[in-house]
DNA sequence: TCATCATATTAGCAATCACTAATATGTGTG
DNA sequence: CACACATATTAGTGATTGCTAATATGATGA
């Protein structure tokens, strides 16, 4: 495995780090849809949502693809998809985890 | 799987969003460390290392375990350290697939 | 070409975050 | 107990981030 640079490693990341791009990827996670769609289904604000996009395709997280007047947008790859998925099995695993470990106290 | 509430997500991904925190888990991924080791390890700042510790502590990535006057800090278990190589291999992948995609136009 | 719709960009402000310095807590040892 | 060392906490400040509203760009079709 090649080394990866810490601050490419670090804008990479910061892709994840807020809610709605985090939303913004879930919904688009499974098939592409437009910026019109995705701001319908999290119910947000067309300028708000198109800046989070332009971050994310930053990150290289997403890719984009302009279809006559629509832009649709996609999750890069299935490796991308595959770390969204593990987000949420590790984040399962940890509060299963915690919840054994630390409720003796109650 | 369980359905995640996003705001535990949004909490356990926090850990992921500074720089420091990110040099502090690679710096513990493979062998507990002290306190004080991780702040040789990182050329930092003891107050400011302690402040990302308890951070990541409270996202549930690291567990401390106090021995005599030192403590130790660990990554909370494979899992999480999987996911912590998974950041690396998706990356690289992302970079070759953009490095490969766009170079076109040198 | 003009009007309309989809998306992107910009500017300004409020909120959040990370850092430093100072201080507090806690643990072992003479 | 008193001192030294390891770690945690707090307060203050500068920097970064995210949001909204307004405006600009770009594409379609009458």
């Amino acid at each position: 495995m090649k080394k990866v640079d810490i601050d490419t490693k670090m804008k990479f990341l910061h892709g994840f780090s807020n809610k709605t791009r985090i939303q913004i990827l879930e919904s688009i996670k499974e098939d592409e849809k437009t910026v019109s769609q995705i701001v319908d289904d999290l119910n947000g604000n067309q300028s708000n949502i198109s800046q989070h996009l332009a971050c994310l395709k930053g990150c290289g997280l997403i890719v984009g693809r302009q279809d006559g007047k629509y832009v649709y947008y996609r999750v890069r790859n299935q490796l991308v998809r595959d770390l969204l998925t593990m987000f949420d099995v590790v984040l399962e695993d940890i509060e299963n985890n915690i919840a054994c470990c630390e409720n003796h106290l109650d």
